[in-house]
DNA sequence: CTATAAAAATGAACCCATTCAACTTTTTTG
DNA sequence: CAAAAAAGTTGAATGGGTTCATTTTTATAG
């Protein structure tokens, strides 16, 4: 159904143009010196305007997040259809996958700030959506795990979700940690990552 | 080296108090609705006073914070001292009475605030605060796997320090799962931590 | 092509955390 | 004990996210 009332398409492109002057403004300085006025003179509405297409400042923030992370869970997709036969690189592969795409679009302090609004604030649609996003890429280490046992390449008689949720929250949380630290390297966060995943990923493959 | 000057015991007095009011008011209400001035007026000081004492709203959070957390490590320290011969029941041990502690005196709101808060600004003085309590905690896991490897109870070939951070990753971020649902119990989290944390335990163990 | 209704845009006003220049209280000095 | 210095308190002013009554724009009806 397209939309080609004058009104329809006015109202596509200030969204458009809000969130464009979003990931151009929190990219370049920080989330917290961007003010609303700011992002709507870059847009060229008023601030009202923008408080019409969304809710909170925090709205914003998440809606670049999402863009982000919609790609990173396409890209799980891809691996998903075709994981590696080793355990540990497939896990691996799937972890990186995510890793190095999150710096694409967005900063380590536009991370900082949308993990920190969706933890203090889950409650309000734009927590839900980002812990919706969460809990699709959480499900993605769950999935492979089940093909991998599925092909006869990891243990049968493990939990699956269990271990899914425990590998995710490791590499959750050691996101956090890069993201914490400025001078935290993805080479880094890769490396440690390995060694923490490496001794799980043999237990799942059934240890020699 | 006892302050005994007027002075000083003005001023311990009424940092007591603003503590005193800020631990009552947050967990009566939400954090946010909570003004400085609503702390000041309980605390019979001025707004500019409470600023003298704390330097934003979150240092006072993460002091709040900071004392339940202190009891915590306490308990932890009590624990490590004499942990049971079962790895499982060890690890749980440890694990369970970080949970059991964590909302003595805070709420979780206060909670999902303060993490809120350290992650945002990780590099503020409150935020490093939060951080190093958080590396304490996760060095007790660390220092308990090591202490069932010297006792003969672990196997010995493991890395207990990437060991340590994976499960202590695990049960944090498990605990920000539950601080971010408010309907989901206690008993809820250490059942699904259990379930989590017991075939890495069986691994530490050596599996049968 | 008006006139009316519906939808959206606008920016001044509001609420709070935070700051800071002026004022009080306590301590030190002579 | 009085005066000067030091330390601390105070609340009005500032800044930025958010709200909402008003104005402007677009769509619809006659």
């Amino acid at each position: 159904m397209a939309k080609t009332g004058l009104r329809e398409r006015q109202k596509a492109a200030r969204e458009e143009r809000i969130l464009h002057a979003a990931v151009t403004l929190f990219r370049t300085e920080d989330y917290r010196s961007v003010r609303i006025e700011d992002l709507a003179e870059m847009a060229e509405v008023s601030v009202g305007t923008v408080y019409n297409y969304y809710r909170t400042k925090g709205d914003i923030l998440i809606a670049c997040v999402a863009m982000e992370v919609e790609e990173v869970l396409a890209n799980g997709r891809q691996i998903l259809s075709a994981p590696p036969h080793d355990v540990e690189q497939a896990l691996l592969g799937l972890i990186f996958g995510y890793y190095d795409h999150s710096l694409e679009y967005l900063s380590k302090d536009m991370w900082r700030q949308a993990l920190a609004l969706s933890i203090e604030a889950p409650d309000t649609p734009y927590g839900r959506r980002y812990w919706d996003l969460d809990a699709r890429l959480c499900g993605q280490v769950t999935d492979l795990i089940r093909l991998l046992q599925s092909r006869g390449e990891a243990q049968r008689d493990l939990d699956a979700s269990a271990l899914g949720q425990l590998l995710f929250n490791n590499l959750n949380m050691m996101f956090i940690e890069f993201v914490k630290t400025d001078a935290m390297t993805l080479q880094h966060l890769r490396d440690t990552v390995t060694i923490q995943t490496r001794p799980i990923a043999r237990m799942i493959a059934g240890a020699t």
